[in-house]
RNA sequence: CGGGGUGUAGCGCAGAUGGUAGCGCGCUUGGUUCGGGACCAAGAGGCCGCGAGUUCAAGUCUCGCCACUCCGACCA
């Protein structure tokens, strides 16, 4: 029994970070591979990930007005063309369907890589009057994009998300969702999934295709290397100009409505397992993760032991924790390393010795910590352990964002900070096309995101040494 | 889409000059163990990625395709 490599079938992160990712995929049960280059097959255990985050999102998404509804899956070639920006950014990553049985369509259908231009012909349909608006839409989905390389969670031709849709009467009402829904995803990260996020907006090059404005939430991986977690479109009324979607306003005069979209992806599961993972495996965040205590009986042959453990789970049932109870023929140290794969949050043990003492140990997932339990205080003691850890692990996430966030004024700088460890670059920036195109050109790095909070580092920008006054976030993106 | 690597049991791999497939782990059954991936015994499990071709004979040679993976380009 070596003790020092708990997981054999893990390849260590500092390794091979990319195999680590893969493993961790796999070895957790999260997804399986199917025939079809980037479609996955989601399992229970990563599905149930997924399911807590959407019951998280869904809820904050009604308490805010939104209503769910679900749009067609296929597109027609027509209506995806109307608006021009829109066509040109996906156009190329649409998967189409040209056949209906063994006859050939009159029109071939795209199968939806996002859902704008649905929502644009049915608001066109049913929008009327400033009465009708606003327009608070959510849809759970999944959406195909074509995409060349493709990687669990990461990047798949297909995923699972919501894309949120709504339509108003001004653009700053229009604007003040975007934003709040920004907010709603920081929320999430930072308060559920414990992954700190820099707010930003896109710039022109990096935003959605059609969008006059993408908010962002970026978190940072182990790797250094930024992850977009969620993103929040402004449209303006470009949409609704290009598929007459108006309204009598109150003056009754004829009016364009302003629209947004927002999504979030089951991308995000990557960004966790990133975020959070060591080299025993998946660390998941309590609020999240689909069970929160395992219980696992010590020598469990002995008398009475199974029937101690059981009553441990049952007792954290009752508190409305996710608890499960493993009372396999596998040995104690295959159970540890099985559910530390799996990412546990906190693991309970209960053997003779322990049922002598009147006590049981818990063992953190996120630093391993072992703590001894009366067994009177459990219910008092159990969810301050789970809070323990979720605030551990965000510290910790945090920790390795502010580490690994720079400041820099030269784009040599930049290039030796994205060469060396890798990060967050901050630098100022004069807001052109060309000194965003050269910093990748020069650097390797792309703009992550222009902050909310913005910081004046200084007022020349690095690549051309004119005037700016823009900060950037710069970094190598998943 | 360009360049590299890979595809043989659930997983990890071995199969030299072509001759009809094996090992470890896992799985099943029985027994012994039990505080960090236990041990013994007996079993089960294979369109050798898919499709053509060469050959008396293909896991092995040739061609095409598909998938996985890494590096670029593109993208959530």
């Amino acid at each position: 029994m070596a003790k020092d490599k708990k997981v054999e079938q893990i390849t260590d992160m500092e390794v091979d970070f990319a195999q680590w990712f893969t493993d961790v995929c796999t070895k957790a049960e999260l997804v399986d591979y199917s025939g079809v280059k980037g479609l996955f097959i989601l399992r229970p255990y990563g599905y149930a990930i997924w399911e807590n985050i959407m019951n998280e999102l869904d809820a904050r998404f009604k308490k805010t007005g939104h209503q769910n509804v679900s749009m067609p899956l296929l597109i027609p070639e027509s209506l995806l063309q109307k608006e021009k920006d829109h066509v040109e950014g996906f156009a190329p990553e649409c998967a189409w369907v040209t056949h209906g049985g063994s006859e050939e369509l009159g029109e071939r259908l795209c199968i939806r890589p996002t859902s704008e231009t649905l929502f644009c012909d049915h608001w066109h349909n049913v929008v009327h009057s400033w009465r009708d608006l606003p327009m608070l839409y959510n849809q759970w989905c999944s959406v195909l994009r074509w995409e060349k390389t493709t990687r669990p969670f990461l990047r798949g031709r297909e995923f699972l998300w919501q894309e949120g849709h709504t339509l108003h009467a001004t653009a700053e009402e229009a604007i003040a969702e975007t934003e709040q829904q920004l907010e709603t995803y920081a929320d999430l990260c930072e308060n559920v999934l414990a992954m700190p996020v820099v707010r930003g907006c896109k710039t022109d090059k990096e935003k959605f295709a059609g969008a006059e404005r993408t908010y962002t939430i970026e978190c940072m991986m182990h790797d250094h290397k930024a992850l977009q977690s969620g993103t929040s479109h402004y449209f303006g009324d470009g949409f609704a100009r290009a598929f007459d979607i108006s309204f009598s306003d109150k003056e009754n005069k004829l009016a364009y409505p302003h629209q947004t979209s927002w999504g979030l992806s089951t991308r995000i599961i990557g960004g966790i397992i990133m975020t959070h993972g060591d080299n025993s495996g998946l660390v998941l965040p309590p609020r999240i993760a689909p069970i929160q205590v395992v219980v696992l009986p010590i020598a469990q042959h002995k008398e009475g032991v199974i029937e101690k453990a059981q009553e441990l789970v049952d007792r954290l049932k009752a508190e409305g924790l996710r608890v499960k109870g493993d009372f396999s023929e596998q040995s104690a140290g295959w159970k540890f390393a099985e559910y530390e794969m799996k990412g546990i949050p906190l693991r309970v043990e209960i053997g003779p010795k322990d049922i002598e003492a009147g006590h049981c140990v818990a063992v953190r997932r996120d630093n391993g910590e072992k703590i001894t339990v009366p067994l009177a205080e459990l219910e008092a003691t159990v969810p301050k352990l789970l809070d323990a850890v979720q605030a551990g692990m965000y510290e910790k996430a945090k920790k390795n964002l502010s580490e690994h966030t720079y400041t820099a004024t030269t784009v040599e700088e930049v290039k030796a900070i994205a060469e060396g460890e890798g990060g967050f670059i901050k630098t100022m920036w004069c807001g052109g096309l060309d000194c965003e195109l050269a910093m990748k050109e020069k650097a390797g790095v792309t703009s992550r995101c222009l902050p909310l909070e913005q910081e004046k580092l200084g007022d020349v920008c690095p690549c051309c040494g004119k005037k700016a006054d823009k900060m950037v976030v710069w970094g190598v993106a998943y």
